[in-house]
RNA sequence: GCGGACGUGGCGAAACCGGUAGACGCAGCAGACUUAAAAUCUGUUUUUCGUAAGAAAGUGCGGGUUCGAGUCCCGCCGUCCGCACCA
């Protein structure tokens, strides 16, 4: 061995392979191949400007499974693309004055050349962005069918609003009740907004996860609670002395009603607002209600509030049970009826309402086993099954006997019926945003809203705004948004708000079987070939809106005529973080890991200042934690391949990844020793046509191993067991290496070794 | 509060159907090669006792089922995650 050609060029290799790849269009697919077909998809990255570890680890679980389906024979569509329109681009623009289109496709640009050294088996013809007027075009006549079909409307609802930035903001984007940037106490405000019908599709969502088999259970089982159905009672209330007006509430308790003791309507219930209209007092305790804002650190501390209206209820189910109305602030006007019954002997919630207002406690259910007289209710409601008590011709009955017969009841009598509920709300829609797609509605003051004819789509956004000012640079465009109305003509507005970006990540995995189809966005055939995807990868914080909206979406677009199938994803693996410890100096600044070092006595210094420096808990590698490891570094270094083996070695898939220094080593090492092994082999290699000898002794059992290891390795493969996977390569090469050189055949089975090693390695 | 997952050496982990606990790797220790270092190779490495052969204990804690439990059942403790005024 020479000192310069005893290791591995890394740099050397991947390029020329990868060019090698890149040259021959090695993994382009056509549409019309004969071989069984395979999808494999990772969720796309927003072009943020940079790669990062956990973009490596998505990427390289991706990629193995797509050079694996390969090696099986199958055709394997496996592309890439940007979820290029979103907020951070609108934020450069503000911070900057860098218009939003060049930061994006600057970064694109970017992020393609940092993904390209890092060999991944992509389809690059099939490289899609979003913010393209050739893919958001598609999008927009997708709006406009789902118009026409019911699936699309538009009403008043209530939203977060920042005064400050003059925007809607998320739930998310909504801090202790105030807007994450401005610090402005956010305001609850009736708005004008596009929806998407996903509550018509809740029943088949949550059927359809029964079928997805190949998902996490826990992916199922937070999109269930997430629809959230309950199965219940909508039953009437009459008002005492009232003839014009009832209030229809919604139980899944209607076992409880006789131990009822008020109604509760929610602030911006009708009936409460045209209380208000007669009584100041109820008017500013309205006020004070949508003053709240919905986030949990409010809804923690708030205190049951009521105000009592003076008007009385008549349980209809209990005659002559007469139950004071109250205005409550707990009681939400989204879910079932924004109305309730309390039952406080059997819900925390309105026991702790009735002893603020000293209201009646009677309990109607009785644990199991115990009399009647001895239930006593304190501080703690009974919501357990058990049996019926102070419940007239009810008594004895088990609380699921007695729900199927008061329901029963109200719906002979009229007064109510047996209903489903969904917790599932339908989808806004509209972003009072520049940077998204536009959604191509005209306002015309005589025709109402109107679709922007086909013929004239794309809508396309204009390029000469400004961000100068808060708010929605489509609006204060000056000639942008006039147009002339496409019915009769008189002058009209275009819609300035834009699609939330889930808009776009819902149907993209469909986009990428047909890249470049102008005429439908899907070509049917195409799609017909490919989906469903069979195996999407990415991180569990999409479990539910992305996963949610995109299984929608599919069924929509089944509706629409676009598409042939109900589950866009079959397969889901959910892949945990990438980690790393953090470091603080002692005067508290967090530390770049580069920036300290470990002595010999395993303390951890600063490197500059020689200073201790503070090591924290691993947490997910994050900007601001500083935690991070630039990949574009550790490729330069090591190369992909090591960054690749790394990213499978330890962990498996679903679970946490620790980075570290020394793990990323050690996968180095192993690609070195490989190469190695291949270079330099311990005995001549018999030559490649040759005839398999008789083997015996120790040749024989590595024989053995080798084809052991083929089967489980694959075996590994199919079941993510990525860690097993190299492990049982690691012992497989440990083998070969043992193979004493001068054994009988040795030649041979070292040769199958390690073109085996090579191949699974690979 | 509700729902879920997890808990195995110094560390990341493996153990598929209840059958030799700790594969594979990291770190450590000892050795070989070297003037030396790096790299590489060899050995060793769960804990306690023992010079050793060996013995005993051991998968968060306490019980149970079983010929046999990391694995199954019951009850705790801890960590993490999701949802949360959902009637």
């Amino acid at each position: 061995m020479s000192g310069t050609d005893d290791r591995y060029n890394v740099k050397e290799t991947e390029s020329k392979w990868q060019s090698v790849w890149a040259e021959r269009n090695c993994f382009h697919v056509q549409n019309d191949g004969q071989n069984p077909k395979f999808y494999v998809l990772e969720m796309f990255p927003y072009p943020s400007g940079r790669i990062h570890m956990g973009h490596v680890r998505n990427y390289a679980l991706g990629d193995v499974l797509a050079r694996y389906k390969r090696a099986r024979g199958f055709d394997v569509l496996y592309p890439m693309g940007w979820d290029a329109f979103g907020l951070p681009a609108e934020n450069a623009a503000i911070e900057r004055g860098v218009h939003p289109a060049k930061w994006t496709y600057e970064n694109i640009a970017a992020m393609r050349a940092q993904l390209k050294p890092m060999g991944l088996s992509y389809d690059w013809e099939r490289e899609i962005a979003t913010c393209d007027p050739d893919y958001y075009r598609h999008e927009q006549k997708m709006f406009l069918d789902f118009l026409k079909a019911g699936l699309a409307y538009r009403k008043e609802s209530w939203v977060n609003w920042d005064p400050v930035e003059n925007t809607v903001l998320a739930n998310e984007q909504v801090i202790d009740g105030r807007g994450w940037r401005s610090g402005a106490p956010v305001e609850r405000r009736l708005l004008s907004q596009w929806f998407l019908k996903i509550t018509e599709f809740a029943e088949d969502l949550l059927n359809g996860l029964k079928t997805l088999e190949r998902w996490p259970d826990r992916v199922r089982l937070m999109q269930e609670n997430w629809i959230g159905r309950s199965e219940g009672l909508r039953l009437f209330f009459d008002l005492d002395g009232m003839t014009d007006s009832r209030i229809e509430v919604y139980t899944t308790r209607p076992d409880t009603l006789y131990g009822a003791s008020f109604v509760a309507i929610a602030a911006n219930h009708p009936l409460a607002i045209k209380l208000a209209e007669t009584n100041p007092e109820l008017a500013s305790f309205i006020a004070e209600c949508n003053r709240l804002g919905t986030s949990e650190a409010v809804l923690e501390t708030a205190e049951k509030k009521g105000f009592a209206t003076g008007l009385t209820a008549l349980n209809p189910i209990v005659e002559g049970q007469k139950l004071p109305v109250y205005v409550a602030n707990f009681v939400l006007m989204d879910y079932g009826t924004g109305a309730v019954f309390g039952c406080p002997a059997h819900d925390q919630r309105d026991l702790d309402f009735a002893r603020k207002y000293g209201l009646s406690v009677t309990p109607v259910v009785a644990p199991p086993g115990v009399a009647a007289s001895d239930v006593i209710i304190g501080d703690e409601a009974f919501t357990e099954p058990g049996v019926l008590i102070n419940s007239g011709p009810f008594d004895g009955l088990s609380v699921a006997d007695a729900k199927a017969q008061m329901i029963d009841i109200a719906e002979e009598r009229g007064i109510g019926q047996r209903s489903v509920n969904y917790r599932l709300r339908d989808w806004g829609v509209s972003r009072q945003r520049y940077w998204g797609c536009s959604i191509p509605i005209i306002y015309c003051p005589d025709c109402g809203a109107v679709p922007v004819p086909e013929t004239d789509l794309p809508v396309r956004l204009p390029e000469d705004v400004t961000f100068d000012k808060p708010g929605n640079p489509l609006a204060r465009h000056p000639t942008w948004k006039h147009v002339s109305c496409p019915h009769c003509g008189k002058p009209a507005e275009r819609e300035t708000d834009t699609f939330d970006t889930f808009f776009e990540s819902s149907w993209y995995f469909a986009r990428y079987c047909s890249p470049k189809d102008q005429s439908q966005g899907i070509d049917p055939k195409a799609a017909a070939r490919w989906l469903p995807v069979d195996q999407y990868i990415g991180g569990i914080e999409h479990a539910i809106l992305h996963l949610l909206y995109a299984r929608f979406f599919t069924r929509a677009l089944k509706r629409c005529g676009y598409l042939d199938i109900d589950e866009p994803f079959t397969g889901l693996l959910t892949q945990g973080m990438v980690c790393h410890e953090t470091y603080k100096s002692e005067d508290g600044h967090w530390l770049f890991p580069e920036e300290v070092e470990k002595t010999d006595g395993g303390r951890v210094i600063v490197s500059a200042s020689g200073q201790p420096a503070l090591v924290g808990r691993s947490e997910k590698m994050s900007k601001s934690k500083r935690n991070v490891v630039d990949p574009d570094a550790i490729i330069r270094t090591y190369g992909a391949d090591t960054a690749r083996l790394f990213m499978l070695s330890d962990s498996p898939p679903e679970r946490d990844l620790e980075w570290t220094a020394a793990g990323i080593e050690g996968a180095f090492r192993f690609v070195n020793r490989l190469w190695r092994m291949v270079m330099f082999p311990a005995a001549p290699l018999a030559p490649k046509e040759s005839v398999i000898p008789a083997l015996s002794g120790e040749a024989l059992a590595l024989r053995r191993q080798i084809h052991k290891t083929i089967v489980a390795v694959s075996e590994d493969l199919e079941r993510f067991h990525y860690n097993r996977a190299v492990a049982r390569i690691r012992e497989l090469a440990n083998a070969v290496a043992d193979l004493p050189p001068e054994t009988e055949g040795a030649g041979w089975v070292l040769r199958e070794g390690l073109e085996t090693l090579v191949q699974l390695a690979g």
